[in-house]
DNA sequence: AATTTCACCGATAGTACTATCGGTGAAATT
DNA sequence: AATTTCACCGATAGTACTATCGGTGAAATT
């Protein structure tokens, strides 16, 4: 038992580390209606006054949570995705290039579920951030597709490359859901089933581009 | 200009419906926070305690508008849906399997919306109806795969199948969210993109039940 | 015609939460 | 050692909403 020195801004900064961890956990327990800065403040043990000390409001508190969190979250997948996606015949990359998403959800299963929740909720602060952060990883998605051979010349085509990376995003989301509440223990068995439909859109890329 | 003369039982209904309508468009408009019998009551026209003429509380309230909405639209998409899978050889019969959901989520709009919405938010009363009916559209779904040709006699051959329904769930639901965005603006378009990833998923069929 | 029912009203008590304010004591600075 | 800073506290005013209650007048029933 080492009592450690903390210095007046090590213990602040503590304190707000533990609000935005309380934080965290209640909005994913119980949504954006259960976080009360009541909540928060006593889960971080200290008095409801005193989250003004380290936040200007909820909406600040939140914000925070977003930038310290859900950002690098989403920067760190795709660095780690996309390099994997460029080569798409072998086999062994392109699952990677699921399995690397798909194990980022997975790992962060609050952040996961609390950007997903928000971002249709037109009513919590969080949805806009949410929403870009869905745009920047459908572009990046986008990108791919078009490095791995796909033609977005015209308008139709354009939008069918948006659908494809919508639809690869969807799959993966909604595996790492059933795998989160426990349907689906095994994530190669996820990972087959995508990888089986993505068969299928492969069949969409140009003839004279294929492997 | 007539003047319709409502009995007593006549104007109760109406403002009853006027309630459950405000509630719809406030609910998917700004979100279950925004949602308060003051506002609901506000824009049916009555004063604020006049809403407890017709509902006990606001749970009372969502739940009525769950089962005179939501529940009826799953039914009817589903039993219209089903006819049209069982014979996947057929084309047009295969992509109407498909079309049909996907006009079914885009003819309604609000109820989609909030039903999506509502499903992961623990603090929702509307979560436990939201997560039953998509356990049911998933059930029917996979009861579909097997007349089909797909196999569940083992726990893994079960799970797999389960997950093909999800994902075909996650792929129209993705594709109504981005029609109605007003992303994806014709349809037939998106279809064309599910279609081709389900060409995908066709290839775990056992060989020996291809058609 | 007399009586009863009841959808609706305004007023209001109660609850939950936000955000400010003055005070305190220990850390940091001088 | 004296002074200043500041993270934290309790108290509290303000806001938003819920849900009840007694009253009213027109519709429904007798």
């Amino acid at each position: 038992m080492t009592t450690a020195p903390l210095s007046r801004n090590e213990a602040k900064e503590l304190t707000r580390r533990r609000l935005l961890r309380a934080a965290l956990r209640i909005l994913d327990e119980e949504g954006e209606a259960g976080l009360t800065t009541v909540k928060v403040s006593r889960a971080a043990g200290i008095a409801q006054s005193s989250f003004y000390v380290h936040f200007r409001d909820k909406q600040d508190l939140l914000k925070s949570l977003w930038h310290e969190g859900g950002g690098r979250l989403l920067r760190a997948t795709h660095q780690a995705r996309s390099l994997s996606i460029e080569a798409p015949t072998d086999r062994e990359r392109f699952r990677d290039a699921f399995r690397i998403p798909l194990e980022s959800m997975c790992r962060h299963p609050e952040l996961f579920r609390i950007s997903r929740r928000v971002r249709h909720d037109p009513g919590s602060p969080l949805a806009e951030f949410a929403r870009e952060a869905e745009k920047i990883s459908r572009d990046l998605l986008v990108e791919d597709l078009i490095a791995s051979g796909f033609t977005a010349g015209t308008e139709q085509e354009r939008r069918r490359v948006e659908m494809i990376a919508d639809c690869l995003g969807a799959l993966t989301e909604r595996m790492a859901i059933g795998h989160l509440e426990g349907r689906y223990p095994d994530l190669e068995e996820a990972l087959d089933v995508i990888i089986a439909f993505s068969r299928g859109y492969l069949s969409l890329l140009p003839r004279e581009n294929r492997a």
